[in-house]
DNA sequence: TGTTCAACTTGAACACGTTCAACAAAGGAG
DNA sequence: CTCCTTTGTTGAACGTGTTCAAGTTGAACA
């Protein structure tokens, strides 16, 4: 609230307004016009430091993204299993989003158009996906005993896009407190582990050579 | 366009102006305006047979839809393996959307957001749900040898999940002519045959009854 | 024929996101 | 101080999706 310049102040105004207003009647139900009124500024105004009505979101996913990876270290700390260390993970993630979770579809909506920055697969938002990669990184590198060297250089990326289905699941659930996607991640997260340790079994090795291939060819022609 | 009823020879020309309007201009370029224009209609009388812009795509969804399950029989006329029998359905999906491509992106935007009747997990889309599982019943149905029963029953739900996956990548796809959907299906559909060949394996047991148990228990949950 | 009524059609009106030309304030440079 | 540029601010206006009260049509019935 208290920036240095007048423009940070103004700025700082509008996001504080906006999340205030989302949170309380959801994202379609929230007009530009309230959000101008409620900092005290006029609605051009507020297109001076938003190109869009998206992009006020923007801020806070950043904004939490960033508090997801101060905080992880001390949810992993001590935790020894993929599959628990993986819960942990995602289970930060709902902590974090939740009061966002009534407000999220609105940003979700455009962030699946794939030509939108907002999209996770969008050149404009590599930072931030090579951001929540590395936190993946941070998941799988503690795992003891340690992972198979099979699939060991591939998996934090397999299990971010395992995130990202995770968030579309969540974003469409229903259910109170988002019960539902917490018993998908308790009970997809031992399978992961399972499968994991089955990575040298001889008749998935041919399986697990043909994905790790398939993704290489995807991004190469995604390049 | 020859409807027997007054209404039905309105809907469809609404239709038909939406289509064409649609392929040439993308979908949020091509206002509600210039369809009922197009179509030779008072802009109210589009809204008389489309709550919105959004359920017009929903009509011409459900027209392909029709024709896919037309043609289906016949690419699979003949065909044994599920891997085969699956690409075959899947090819045939690509070759009838690929000239919505390009407004595709326009339409699944707002597919993604689970309170639009457009989201293929939504109650008004139930019955399109129903008929392009049903589809998915007759690929499985004719696999020979039959798939194992362990994975019988619930293996059309899991697949027409898959397809929904693969219509996720196929909207994100920027490739010539979505040859990367392409490849992405020519690569995961054996991996699936494979996977469902090992089935009855010991070590994959568990999880595979986990599997079964929590889309049951989702649903449920979802309900 | 005349009456009725549901199906159909209309265009003005509304609220919204977004744009824009115009204006004001702040801060140097001379 | 005056002038100039950058930064910030305004509200009217535009085009959009959507709604609605009011009208029209046409087939079935008396």
């Amino acid at each position: 609230m208290t920036g240095r310049t007048r423009g940070e102040q103004t700025k700082a105004a509008i996001i504080d307004a906006a999340l205030a207003l989302f949170t309380e009647r959801g994202f379609d139900a929230t007009t530009m016009r309230a959000i101008a009124e409620s900092a005290g500024v006029s609605l051009g105004n507020a297109y001076y430091y938003f190109r869009s009505k998206d992009e006020l979101v923007q801020g806070f996913y950043d904004r939490t993204a960033v508090e997801h990876g101060e905080r992880l270290p001390a949810v992993l700390d001590g935790v020894d299993g993929l599959a628990d260390r993986l819960t942990a993970h995602l289970d930060l993630w709902f902590e974090l989003m939740a009061p966002q979770h009534p407000f999220a579809v609105g940003f979700f909506r455009n962030a699946a158009d794939p030509a939108s920055p907002l999209s996770p697969f969008s050149a404009a938002s590599a930072p931030a996906r090579m951001a929540a990669i590395a936190l993946m990184e941070l998941v799988v590198e503690g795992v003891v005993p340690a992972v198979p060297a099979t699939v060991r250089a591939q998996l934090p990326e397999v299990l971010w896009l395992y995130h990202m289905g995770v968030v579309l699941f969540w974003v469409h659930d229903r259910s109170a407190e988002q019960a539902a996607t917490r018993l998908l991640v308790r009970r997809t997260a031992p399978m992961i582990e399972r499968v994991v340790a089955l990575a040298d079994l001889p008749a998935l090795q041919a399986t697990i050579v043909d994905l790790t291939t398939l993704l290489t060819d995807l991004k190469a022609m995604a390049g």
